[in-house]
RNA sequence: UCCCCGAUAGCUCAAUCGGCAGAGCGGGUGGCUGUUAACCACUAGGCUGUAGGUUCAAGUCCUACUCGGGGAGCCA
């Protein structure tokens, strides 16, 4: 068994004890009577310093004492005489774990983000991935606390679907044959012969999954690992991403808006209040108003206007956008940052979208020619949220589906749901990793998440 | 997929009109010092992304490609 105290405990506990660390050497620098090496742990952000008598220490054991090198070492917790820590570890051992020669990559210097992607393996060493990381953890837990606080339960769809989710993007094909033999039969792939006797592929959604799970249970939510085959190369696009999927029975798109704000507002309070030193850290290195940002969030009500209301708006902003949407398009990114950044301010709720340019589940308003959809979006990131109240009603979802035209074979099991002891229920699909870009003002998806798996790349 | 920008030492970047390849950091050596990305001196380190082209001369201009970044579209 290895004896080893974490650093986060060394530094929140008190001076004059003997204790033993393992430790990742930051910057090291020796002087005629000591030398001083900056550890760290992961397990916090701070590093701590050990100091090296070097009557005790030779030149010759302090030689390996290099950025990267891992190291144990053992002393007395003591009060630190400099300026720049409360307290130090003052070595009585040291153990060179694992030494470094002169390509290690990492420097005591700023390195670009760039060509610390392309070392996805080191990157977590560096103070900004280790913060993004250990920020990505508390946020995972703010999201499962919410929703438990909230009555959800937590559900797993599954991984591999049958069906392609209808709208909402490409899907990777999940195959166990020979890419080299495919078999045929008449001109096509014979499925008899794959797997699942079926094409099968990798999740775009859990919606679907989702919504018989709410209407047995009342409130679930699943939070999840997503997969989109987008040829989408941005900085806010991966293809595989993780999803935050609520779905509610007896929910209608006003209470469908106010759990998205719920939620929005308990997950950066309790980011700020568990992750001070990395929000701290990322306001000083990344971005100088991420506070102002957070508190945005958290005091402010977010704004809510209907997707013709913002086509007003944005037609009296006309001369200062590259494009005016008209009824029947889409907000481009363009029109989202403009809402959200120069209208409100804060964060802004659009509802009630043309139908054409919506998925057949959502649900069709009395005015026939709009849906209660909602998008959330949020300054700097745009949307953030889409959902909608799902159609409840047979006719009208049937209707729906067959100008869509999809196979409503597929989705019997979904139309039963409407068939029998059908409710009305909402749900609304949040990207983890963008929310995550929020909270933490980093601008590229591949820099929030450890792997990233893009289009044409696996970091 | 389209548009724009970039690629020079291990890293971050300079190099004027096309005219001798530079600095800081990191490495090594020495000095100084309870230091804080320590500091000072010296030193090693380069087929300027790849392949062609123009020119007396190309890091610099032209073409193609590769890789990286940003934007657009689509989405979360």
């Amino acid at each position: 068994m290895i004896t080893r105290e974490s650093i986060r405990s060394v530094l929140q506990s008190e001076v004059g004890r003997e204790t033993v660390v393992f430790g990742w050497v930051r910057t090291a620098r020796a002087s005629r009577n000591v030398a001083f090496a900056a550890i760290n742990d992961g397990s916090c952000a701070e590093n701590l310093q050990v100091v090296f008598d070097r009557e005790r220490f030779s030149d010759d054991r302090l030689s390996g004492l290099l950025t990267g090198a891992c190291v144990r070492a053992a002393g007395a917790v003591v009060q630190s005489p400099g300026q720049g820590q409360v307290m130090e570890l003052h070595a009585s051992t040291l153990e060179i774990v694992g030494s470094v020669d002169d390509a290690y990559p990492l420097q005591k210097k700023r390195h670009s983000l760039e060509f610390l992607r392309s070392m996805t393996h080191l990157r977590p060493r560096t103070n900004t991935f280790a913060n993004v990381f250990r920020m990505r953890h508390h946020l995972c837990l703010a999201i499962h606390r919410f929703f438990d606080e909230e009555g959800f339960f937590y559900i797993q769809p599954p991984l591999i679907t049958s069906s392609d989710a209808e709208g909402a993007g490409e899907t990777f094909q999940v195959t166990s044959m020979p890419l080299t033999a495919v078999p045929m039969s008449e001109g096509r792939v014979d499925f008899s012969h794959d797997f699942f006797r079926a094409p099968a592929f990798l999740s775009v959604s859990a919606q679907l999954e989702a919504e018989p799970l709410a209407l047995a249970l009342g409130k679930v939510y699943t939070f999840g690992p997503t997969f989109r085959a987008d040829p989408s190369d941005t900085r806010t696009h991966a293809a595989e991403f993780w999803m935050i999927e609520p779905e509610m029975a007896f929910f209608d798109l006003e209470d469908n808006m106010n759990l998205i704000e719920r939620f929005m507002k308990y997950c950066a309070r309790y980011v700020a209040e568990r992750c001070a030193h990395e929000v701290e850290f990322f306001q000083t290195h990344y971005e100088p108003r991420l506070g102002e940002r957070y508190r945005t969030i958290v005091e402010n009500e977010f704004g809510r206007i209907t997707y013709k209301e913002a086509l007003k708006s944005l037609s009296e902003a006309g001369a200062n956008l590259e494009t005016v949407p008209v009824w029947g398009d889409d907000f481009t990114s363009e029109h989202q940052r403009h809402l959200a950044g120069n209208v409100f301010g804060r964060p802004v709720f659009v509802t009630d979208f043309p139908a054409c340019i919506k998925p057949f589940y959502m649900r069709v308003n009395d005015d026939g020619e709009t849906v209660a959809g909602v998008d959330l979006f949020a300054p700097v990131v745009g949307e953030l949220v889409g959902g909608s109240q799902r159609e409840e009603r047979l006719e009208h979802l049937e209707r729906r589906a067959r100008q869509a035209g999809m196979n409503l074979e597929t989705y019997r099991w979904y139309l039963e749901l409407r068939r029998w002891g059908t409710a009305p229920h909402s749900g609304f699909g949040l990207g983890f990793d963008r929310l995550l870009m929020y909270l933490t003002g980093m601008e590229n998806i591949r820099d929030v998440i450890p792997y990233p798996r893009a289009f044409g790349k696996m970091y």
